[in-house]
DNA sequence: CGTATGACTAGCT
DNA sequence: CAGCTAGCCATAC
């Protein structure tokens, strides 16, 4: 029973993101509807309390940087999860050239 | 209902 | 490459 919000979406497109993969929050923004709410992702993510059901370590800017995190140490912690999924990181950022979800 | 906020992004310096 | 500004959006208060 989906409440048909913006956050529904991004929940539901997030959820979706297969492991290994990451998405940036433009990208999020567009397959929920809103291609500049980009921001509103990030305001979602920050509110989400389902962070069990929704993989928001997966999210990342749209040049492959980890951009935040309200768990753990921050990005800090999501850098590690995204790791330990497979995710190739240059330095500090993602290689989106091979972990960006390709929907 | 109006204002403030923030896990964004693109553009310029 | 690093730093700052302005635009845009949904949500929180």
């Amino acid at each position: 029973m989906q409440e048909n919000t913006f956050t529904e979406q991004v929940y539901r497109v997030v959820s979706g993101i297969p492991k290994g993969k990451v998405a940036t929050y433009s990208q999020i923004a567009r397959l929920s509807g809103n291609a500049k709410a980009a921001r509103a992702v990030g305001m979602a993510m920050r509110n989400n309390k389902d962070t069990n059901k929704v993989p928001c370590h997966r999210v990342v800017g749209a040049t492959g940087a980890l951009t935040g995190y309200a768990y753990g140490n921050g990005t800090r912690t999501k850098m590690e999860l995204l790791k330990k999924e497979g995710v190739k990181f240059r330095e500090q950022k993602i290689d989106l050239s091979q972990s960006l979800w390709n929907k």
